[in-house]
DNA sequence: CGCCAGGCGGGGG
DNA sequence: CCCCCGCCTGGC
């Protein structure tokens, strides 16, 4: 999984990067804040943690667009999971799967193979928590829009090479707003939801940085998200996955369910697929969604 | 018009 | 404990 660090023109260049493909990696539904630049490149850019990052893809090659080595380190490295080893990953996920079912599984060796660009971002997550009550019952262009519309109005905006941008909004300033606030960007039912999240978080009631600590659980961390009125298994499951580096957490949503009655007829004990669960689930849902 | 979209809370059986 | 309904909104 070795790769090099250069300087280039733009920014810097990855080279020798495998399991890497930006279209997957911002389009397999994990992230709501990246979108192709339009401007005939095939480069993603959007902002997280609070910065700009563009990604361009030329054959071998992955750039980061303006980024000097300190951000790579300080910032995108981890955000990318570029320090993870996802061909190990696959190999332990294939084997837990056969032995699971007790035969070859060529249904994750399909979906492996499908999905082999797809890397699991470390998204803050504190903005994972409010992006996947948001996404509720609802679908990924209007979840985007929601978003979008709620970082103008209470984040910070920040200059950038495509315009101004701006940053996810603090608990406090979603708090400021009220539910009437968060109503008003269409976001309905789920306004009041995400006002008790930001409250929740502001008096110490949820504290997501202790839960992202490694020694605490998937399960006591979900227990304490499903805390948060509108906060189920499944939004507890993503904010574990996307925003708290909990990879054995495995989101089942109707894809999921859809893959496990389709493929999976005899049952699979998801339970049992070990610490990289999730990673497992990112390339069920993928195959499935995109199929 | 009705239905659905990467769920969840609340009520009734 | 499980099942089922309603829910904001936009797109079809």
């Amino acid at each position: 999984m070795s790769y090099s660090i250069a300087k280039c023109d733009s920014g810097i260049t990855l080279l020798g990067l495998t399991n890497f493909d930006a279209a997957q990696i911002f389009d397999c539904g994990q992230c709501f804040r990246f979108n192709a630049v339009s401007d005939g490149t095939s480069d993603i850019a959007g902002i997280a943690r609070g910065r700009y990052l563009r990604v361009h893809t030329d054959g071998q090659s992955v750039s980061l667009v303006g980024a000097c080595e300190d951000d790579f380190h300080s910032l995108w490295e981890t955000f990318l999971s570029l320090d993870t080893d996802y061909a190990a990953v696959d190999d332990e996920i294939t084997s837990a799967f056969d032995t699971i079912l007790g035969r070859e599984d060529e249904v994750i060796r399909r979906a492996i193979k499908r999905g082999s660009g797809i890397r699991i971002l470390r998204q803050q997550p504190w903005e994972a928590l409010i992006s996947f009550i948001i996404s509720q019952n609802n679908n990924i262009p209007r979840i985007k829009k929601i978003i979008s519309a709620l970082c103008e109005a209470y984040g910070e905006p920040i200059d950038t090479p495509d315009g101004v941008m701006h940053t996810f909004p603090t608990p406090d300033a979603i708090a400021g707003a009220g539910v009437d606030g968060i109503f008003a960007l269409k976001t309905g039912f789920r306004a009041k939801y995400i006002i008790d999240a930001a409250n929740r978080v502001l008096c110490g009631e949820c504290d997501l940085d202790a839960l992202a600590k490694p020694s605490v659980s998937a399960e006591d961390s979900a227990a304490q998200l499903m805390k948060i009125n509108g906060v189920g298994p499944k939004v507890a499951a993503c904010v574990n996955l996307f925003g708290l580096s909990k990879i054995s957490a495995f989101p089942v949503d109707v894809w999921i369910k859809r893959v496990l009655a389709r493929h999976y007829p005899e049952g699979l004990d998801y339970t049992r697929i070990g610490r990289y669960a999730g990673i497992a689930q990112q390339y069920l849902f993928y195959n499935e969604r995109w199929e």
